[in-house]
DNA sequence: ACAGGTGAGTCAAGCTGCTTTACTTGCCCC
DNA sequence: GGGGCAAGTAAAGCAGCTTGACTCACCTGT
């Protein structure tokens, strides 16, 4: 998966700020224009970063070609599995979009279609070991990767943060489930 | 721009738990799953919601073909310009993918090509009127969005959230500048 | 002065992952 | 037993990015 022309990384030189010059700044960090940012760009940025660090992670532990959507859908069709069109619903995509994400995986070993007990045109789309083995190291992993990221940070524990996260989707997302985590913006 | 067929809401039924049987569950919130959620998808979900809800009112007050990353663009543009190279450093994309972009906004009128001050090859991209115009719109219907979704919240005030999500992008990208804020996942 | 190198910009093609449109199929129900 | 509904699927379209290959302006060294 070679990436001749990569997009600019943003993060290129290894200068840690510029004006770092000792005696300059007095205790605050320096040049930081994170205050600056607005909350939802920051948001935007915390999610971009973990998961990017995360991602890039599972690739190495031998996931290269699982994004992560198809994280996603294990996470749905986990326990008692889904038909495509409950997926296509926690995923915020059209059906058929579903339907190939559930080709793909399919076609790839983690996941089974079979008949669903409800009858219909249904079918029940239910993961399979390799799947459920997926799952748990990438569900190591992220929490290595928060793990790490809380330890980079002053305050020992995210837990505050994850409450008033919380607390922020309840707000702008009242009804009782979950948002979609949708694959693009 | 008609969707027929509507990438499904997950937001449909208006039933509120399901589980809500009358003494199962003694005092905390229904049936409320966030808890058990990751911190990097609760960072998704909050940043999708609030990033979902922003463009929604932009596309209403008369900008309905502005992207995300063309209110990117802007602010990386705003004051003095850049070249489109710098611009796709800033988005995390190719310089290509950058050039498309100003062609785009180019010929809409929002941003204009001049002969860039250093010579050379380069061209600095800067702003038309019309662009700083949006730029105050979006700007208010941001801030208004970030400010409602506070309200909603128990806590009056989202500055801790804020500081806390600054140290979090700091231990994830120590370099100074600030992370892109890529068009995908 | 001129060969080589470098970096910005751009043209053209390709591809991925989603949507749109349109259809088939199983079941329920009066 | 036909009408309606919901699930699934097939095929085409398309937006928005990347890859590849090139041009052009400037700088450098010898």
């Amino acid at each position: 998966m070679p990436r001749n022309q990569e997009p600019t990384n943003a993060n290129s030189g290894t200068e840690t700020s510029g004006n770092n010059v000792p005696g300059t700044e007095p205790t605050p960090p320096p040049n930081d224009q994170l205050p600056n940012v607005e909350l939802t760009f920051l948001l935007g940025m915390a999610f971009q970063l973990l998961l990017g660090e995360f991602t890039g992670r599972v690739a190495e532990a031998g996931y290269p070609d699982l994004r992560p959507v198809h994280g996603m859908a294990f996470q749905v069709l986990r326990g008692h599995g889904a038909t495509s069109s409950e997926l296509a619903e926690r995923l915020g995509v059209t059906k058929q979009a579903a339907g190939q994400i559930v080709d793909d995986l399919e076609k790839r070993g983690y996941v089974r279609r079979q008949p669903h007990p409800a009858g219909g045109r249904r079918k029940l789309v239910v993961l399979t070991d390799a799947a459920h083995q997926h799952l748990a190291v990438a569900g190591r992993i992220l929490h290595d990767v928060e793990a790490e990221a809380a330890r980079g940070t002053d305050q020992q524990d995210l837990a505050p943060l994850r409450t008033e996260l919380a607390h922020l989707i309840r707000a702008l997302h009242p009804n009782a489930p979950l948002p979609p985590l949708r694959p693009v913006w």
